[in-house]
DNA sequence: ACCGGTTGCGAAAGCGTTCCCGGTACTTCT
DNA sequence: AGAAGTACCGGGAACGCTTTCGCAACCGGT
C-alpha cells in the first residue's frame, strides 16, 4: 500500500492524476501531493560527465570559505599571504580551471571580443585577426571569430551569436552585400563598443580603422599611367562599402588629374565572391577595345584577371599591366609578381583592438568615435612594368 | 553627531576602525557595527552598461513566472499555445537575446566547440574550419578558434582557454613542436571529447580524421619517377607528427619499390615555420649534387622551393620537378602550376565535427575512438612534367 | 585598560538560466 | 457526484563565480 511521504498515513491516500508519466498521490491528512521517489536509478553511469573542480572544492579542501578562495585567486587585498599560497597550491593540485561562464555571469563581462569578417580564405583577414589577437590575448581577452561568408544574412546571424555570447566588444568588417548596419545597432543599445575596420560604411557613428584607400588607388593608377598605360580599367567593389567607393574615386581622380578621360565601360563591378572575380576578368578582356592596364580593388581580383589573361594569351605586363591592393603573400608568388598597395594588415588588427579597449575603458557616457587611417605602400613588381616603355 | 542606523541612538556610538577607507561605527546599545551609507553617488552615469533584457523582464511584462517563459522559449510541452505566442511576441519586442553564459552555467554545456589549429595563414586550415562550421552551426553550436602559431606553449595556453570556456568538444591539429598530448589529457579527464585531425600523433587514444598520407606520398613520388626524375628529394616535416612520418615513409617506399636508392642527404627537415621553408629550399638547391625532383610535405614548402629555384635560375620542371601536398588554391596560381595531392579540406572539417557529435551523444561510458581516413587525389599540373621526357 | 585602527575571513545576495516538483483548475470517466 | 486524469503554471534550488558587508581577533598608543 502507498504511504504518505510526510505522515506515513496509508488510508488517506488517493490517486491524483498522472504527472510526467508517473502516478501522483494525494494525502488527505497532510493536504499534500507527491509522487513516489524514483527508485534511485542506482547507476553512477549517469556520471559520465566528470566533475570539474570549482572554488568550492578548493574551499572545502582547505576548510575555508569560497569568498576567500576567490580573493586568493585574484590577488585581491584583504587576504593573508599564507592563505593565498595554500589556495594556489590546492588549485594547482586539483588542476583548477576557472569557469569563464560563471565568471562572465557574475561580472557581466565575458572577457571575449567578437570579430566578424566576411571571409578568411584569403590571407588578409587572417593577418588582421592575428594582429588583433596579439593585443587582445595578453590583455586577458580571447577572440571569437565569425565569418559571414560574404552573406548578409550570415552576418546578421553572427551579430546575434555575439550578442548571445555577451562579448565585451566587437570588431567588424562588412560583407559586400550589407546595405546598412542596423543589425549592429543592438550593440550600441547594449553599450557594447564596436570598431569597424577595413570594410566600413559611412553612415555609422563608430570608431573605425581604415587605410587611405583613396590615396592608395590614386598612387596605383598613377603608377600605371607613368608606365605607359592608355586605357586603364578598374575592377571596383560593391558601392555600399566606403572602401570601394574611395578606391573608385582615387582611380577616377588619378585619371582626370593626368588628363585621361573616364570611360565607364572600363569600370566593372565585382561583388567580392570568388567566382565573380573571374566573370569580371572575362568580361574585361573579351571587350572589343581591351584595356592595357588594370587597377583591381584587391589582390585576389587582380590575380584572377592575370589567370584569365594568361589563358587568353594576353601578355602581362606588356599587353596588360596590373596593380592590385593589399599585398597578400600570394601576390609575390604569381608570375609575374603583382604590383600592389601594401596594407599593414597586422597593424590594422592591433589598432582596432587598441581603439576598442580605449572605448571599453571609457567612463564618460558620451564616447567620441575615432577614425584611424593607416597608410598604404606601393610595392612595385613586374606585373606593371611594361618593357617597351 | 552620528546616529545609529538602527536605533537612532547618538550617545552609545563609538568609532570602530576604518574599513575599506571608510569610518566605521559601533552602537553599544544595538551591539551593531555600521558605516555611513555612501551619499548616494547620484549619477546614473554608472549605468553606462545598459541592461540587456532577460527572461525575467519578459515574465514581468506578461505577469507570469520566468519558468513559464523559459518553457515557452524552448518549445517545451506543458505550455499553453497562447502563452507561448505571447512570450515570443514580447521576446521579439524587447529584442531578447538569451544569455549563453547563464545557459551554459545552468546546463553545464556551452554550445561551443573549440578548434585548435597551428596556423591559419595558409588556406588549408581555414577551409577545414569552414567545413566544420557548416556542420556545427546548423546544429546550434558555434566555434571558438584558437591558433597556436606553431608554438607548443601557445598550444598549451589554448587548451587552457578552451577548458575555461567549458567547450563541449574539441577539434585539434597539433603544432610541429608538440612532443606529446599531455596537455589534452585534461579534456579526457573532464569527459570532453576530442577529435584530432590532420596533424595527429600516434600515442593517443582518440578519434581522428586524417588523409591517407602514406598513399598520397607514394602516389606523388611515383609520379615524379614516372616523369623521369632520378634524384628525388623530400622536404619532410617534424617527425613528432604521424602525418609527416607517413609522408616520409610513402616517399621512401615509392623510391625503393621502383628500384631507386634512398639517399638521406636528399631528405631535409622542415619545422613548419615559414622561414624554415626557405632555408630548406636554399639548402637543397645549393647542394653540389642537386636533386632533379622534389616531393614536399605541403604546398607552401613546395612553392617556397619554386621561388628559390626561380631566383637561382633553375628551370621547373625540366631541372627540378616539384610535387606538393594539399592543393591549396595558391598551387594553381604559381607558375608553373604546382602538381599536388588534393586533400578534401572542407570534408575533413565536416567529418571531424560529425565524429565529435557522435562522441558527444554517446551514452555508453566506454566510447571506442574511430579513425576516418580520407583519400587524396593527385592533381597534375606543369611543375612535374619534364619536357624532354 | 581601553579606544581607535587594522587584518583577514565568512555569510549571503546576486548574475540569468534550467529544471524539478508541487499546486490548482479544469475535464473526463464511472 | 466523486474519483481519476489532464493541462498549465509558479516557486525555488542549482550552476560557479564575484562582491558587499558584517564581524572577530589582533595591534598599538595613551
Amino acid at each position: 500500500m502507498i504511504k504518505c511521504v510526510k505522515c506515513s498515513e496509508v488510508d488517506a491516500i488517493a490517486k491524483a492524476g498522472i504527472i510526467r508519466g508517473k502516478q501522483r498521490y494525494y494525502c488527505g491528512r497532510c493536504d499534500y501531493y507527491f509522487t513516489l521517489p524514483a527508485a534511485e536509478v542506482s547507476l553512477a553511469a549517469a556520471t559520465s560527465k566528470k566533475h570539474q573542480p570549482t572554488i568550492v572544492d578548493i574551499a572545502r579542501e582547505l576548510q575555508i570559505s569560497k569568498s576567500t578562495v576567490s580573493r586568493a585567486l585574484h590577488g585581491h587585498s584583504d587576504i593573508n599571504e599564507e592563505t593565498r599560497k595554500a589556495v594556489l597550491d590546492v588549485a594547482k593540485k586539483l588542476d583548477y580551471q576557472p569557469n569563464l561562464l560563471a565568471y562572465g555571469l557574475a561580472k557581466s563581462k565575458s572577457l571575449t571580443i567578437g570579430i566578424i569578417v566576411p571571409e578568411f580564405i584569403n590571407s588578409f583577414f587572417p593577418y588582421v585577426i592575428i594582429g588583433a589577437q596579439e593585443i587582445a590575448n595578453p590583455a586577458g581577452y580571447h577572440v571569437l571569430i565569425c565569418q559571414s561568408n560574404e552573406s548578409y544574412q550570415t552576418e546578421i546571424d553572427n551579430t546575434n551569436v555575439l550578442m548571445s555570447s555577451r562579448v565585451d566588444g566587437i570588431l567588424a568588417s562588412l560583407t559586400g552585400k550589407t546595405p546598412n548596419v542596423d543589425h549592429f545597432k543592438k550593440f550600441e543599445r547594449a553599450g557594447i563598443p564596436i570598431v569597424y575596420f577595413n570594410r566600413v560604411t559611412t553612415d555609422v557613428c563608430a570608431s573605425k580603422v581604415i587605410v587611405d584607400d583613396y590615396d592608395g588607388a590614386y598612387q596605383g593608377v598613377t603608377h600605371l599611367i607613368q608606365n605607359g598605360c592608355k586605357r586603364i580599367a578598374h575592377i571596383a567593389g560593391p558601392q555600399n562599402l566606403q572602401i570601394c567607393r574611395d578606391r573608385l574615386q582615387g582611380y577616377k581622380d588619378a585619371l582626370l588629374r593626368h588628363g585621361m578621360e573616364l570611360n565607364e565601360s572600363l569600370i566593372i563591378y565585382h561583388d567580392l565572391n570568388p567566382e565573380s572575380a573571374l566573370h569580371c576578368a572575362q568580361h574585361l578582356l573579351d571587350a572589343p577595345d581591351r584595356p592595357d592596364g588594370l587597377f583591381a580593388l584587391n589582390d585576389p581580383a587582380a590575380i584572377a584577371t592575370m589567370q584569365v589573361a594568361k589563358e587568353k594569351g594576353i601578355r602581362i605586363p606588356d599587353e596588360l599591366a596590373v596593380v592590385g591592393f593589399s599585398n597578400e603573400p600570394t601576390s609575390a608568388l604569381v608570375e609575374p609578381g603583382l604590383t600592389t598597395l601594401a596594407q599593414p594588415m597586422a597593424e590594422i588588427g592591433k589598432t582596432a583592438v587598441n581603439l576598442l579597449f580605449k572605448q571599453m575603458n571609457d567612463t564618460t557616457d558620451c564616447f567620441i568615435p575615432e577614425t584611424k587611417v593607416l597608410k598604404t605602400t606601393l610595392i612595385v613588381r613586374k606585373s606593371s612594368l611594361k618593357r617597351q616603355f
